[in-house]
RNA sequence: GGCGACGUAGCCAAGUGGUCUAAGGCGGAGGUCUGCAAAACCUCUAUUCGGCGGUUCGAAUCCGCCCGUCGCCUCCA
């Protein structure tokens, strides 16, 4: 499998330390507010890594964080007269809720900043023992310039950095550029004890410290959105393989492009989000899904309802291929689809080239369908494609209670009876009505259908 | 100011040196089927890839310049 490494700029052959598992480390989600689609597309994303690369035989480890302590917390607590754990917790149950919905298999592992406090600590101990970092005052920062590497995730060079004005001077740092590992506590913030005093992790290594604790010294992928290459990778590389003395800390980066929303990214601070449970009420979860794997996943996409609607109504044409058909003739071949599907898979990714396969197959499958053939082999061909990205082909939710489908049977009955005496009017009234009720008749050779 | 990405049909979106007179989807037009529809199937819907130059036997694909859009450099998936 090829896949696109941030860390090189370019695509490379993907081989993991042990030929037989993948340790893949996902930055998660700061929780204070509702899960939104950009996140979305971030986790589903990495959800079909992890569903190919398991279809693909690998043992996939994938550990993703939840930064449960920083100043948007604390202020929105504040704001809301809770307690920041409340909050938090609130807002992990948001995200574990939209992730099912969206058929996002959970992670093997969630780890969160604040239940690894001790551990935080000693990786920051670490680093001041080897020189890698210094106590400044009540807080504790990285020593960037003994790093020679830092700069080369994000490529970028430390002079560049030192001469952006909008660097803010610390007194306290030896270095403009220079990060905090441990922010001393003001007053009315949560705070642990350490031997700095009270006080929280800085942002980067919570990370550090969770990837070594359960994925190891080295990681084969690290994902996460295009927003979190500088600074946060970029420190976490730092910091990591100064705690660890080992290069790479991670084989291959990878990096989401961002969902736009209009003119701008969707982001919190510009405050132009669609969340996805406000996505989910207008568009069943395979459309979203496949919406946001109908473009690379390098690329932006802009999110759009009517995007999502166009994407509704292709994700039809798939279901109706999947119908059951009695027929059982030659037996079609869908190897060759499927050999497509993977290779598009295997080129970093290209979902959007190997759902192309899947509506080729369709297609064919129909086709097949019309001349009797035997298509249950290549169906199950077309669900296995749909399953490496998520997608389950479940007909939408209706609003129908089971309880009125008798009445419908019974309506359609008559109707058939209308048809048969040549009273087409009326057959037809029933059918328009039925149809500005949202329930759609078609007559196939086997009777009347409706959904 | 520094770093980077992108600009392909009415819309979304692949393709990054020859098989591209450019995948797939949505939309649109015509047809088959049907009592009529719906669904499905068939045909058509970019001789052209922001503009201008250059490299090459050959470029949407490489290089330069220009125009336009966006992201990062501050919390962010």
């Amino acid at each position: 499998m090829k896949l696109y490494n941030t860390l090189n700029r370019t695509i490379e052959e993907f081989k993991p330390y042990n030929p037989t598992e993948v340790k893949v480390y996902v930055c998660g989600v700061t929780p204070y507010s509702s899960t939104h689609v950009g996140h979305a597309l971030s986790y589903v994303v990495f959800d079909v890594l992890r569903r190919y690369l398991e279809y693909s035989g690998f043992n996939v480890h994938h550990v993703q964080n939840f930064t449960d302590v920083d100043d948007k917390i604390i202020i929105k607590a504040k704001e809301e007269g809770i307690s920041e754990n409340e909050l938090t917790e609130r807002y992990i149950q948001d995200f574990f809720a939209t992730m099912d919905a969206l058929n996002v298999l959970r992670a093997t592992k969630y780890p969160r900043a604040t239940q690894e406090i001790p551990d935080i600590i000693e990786t920051i101990n670490t680093l001041i023992e080897s020189g890698h970092a210094y106590p400044a005052g009540a807080d504790v920062f990285f020593r960037v310039k003994e790093s020679i590497n830092y700069g080369e995730l994000s490529n970028r060079s430390t002079e560049d950095m030192i001469s952006g004005s909008r660097i803010e001077i610390d007194p306290n740092k030896e270095n403009p550029i220079d990060f905090a590992l441990w922010k001393g506590s003001k007053e009315g913030e949560p705070s642990w004890d350490s031997p700095w005093g009270p006080g929280r992790p800085g942002w980067h290594i919570e990370c550090t410290t969770m990837s070594t604790k359960y994925l190891g010294d080295q990681l084969d992928i690290h994902g996460g959105g295009m927003d979190l290459v500088f600074p946060h990778h970029e420190n976490e590389i730092a910091q990591s393989e100064a705690y660890t003395s080992k290069q790479p800390f991670s084989k291959i980066w990878m990096h989401n492009g961002l969902l736009q929303f209009g003119q701008d990214k969707m982001s919190k601070s510009i405050g132009n989000l669609v969340s996805v449970e406000e996505a989910l009420t207008k568009h069943q979860p395979d459309a979203l899904r496949l919406y946001l794997l109908s473009s690379h996943y390098r690329s932006p996409l802009n999110y759009s309802d009517e995007g999502c609607e166009a994407v509704a109504r292709s994700l039809q044409r798939l279901r109706v291929a999947l119908e059951p058909s009695a027929a059982n003739g030659t037996i079609l071949d869908a190897s060759a689809y499927k050999t497509k599907f993977l290779n598009h898979m295997s080129n970093d990714l290209d979902t959007p080239q190997s759902i192309a396969v899947m509506f080729d197959l369709a297609r064919e499958i129909n086709r097949a369908k019309e001349s009797s053939m035997e298509v249950a082999e290549a169906q199950n061909e077309l669900k296995t494609m749909g399953n490496i990205l998520g997608i389950t082909f479940s007909l939408p939710e209706t609003a129908i209670l089971s309880n009125v489908a008798p009445f419908i049977d019974l309506l359609l009955e008559i109707r058939q009876d209308l048809r048969q005496a040549n009273q087409y009017d009326l057959a037809d009234k029933i059918r328009n009505t039925l149809q500005d009720l949202n329930i759609n008749i078609e007559d196939t050779s086997t009777g009347p259908k409706w959904q």
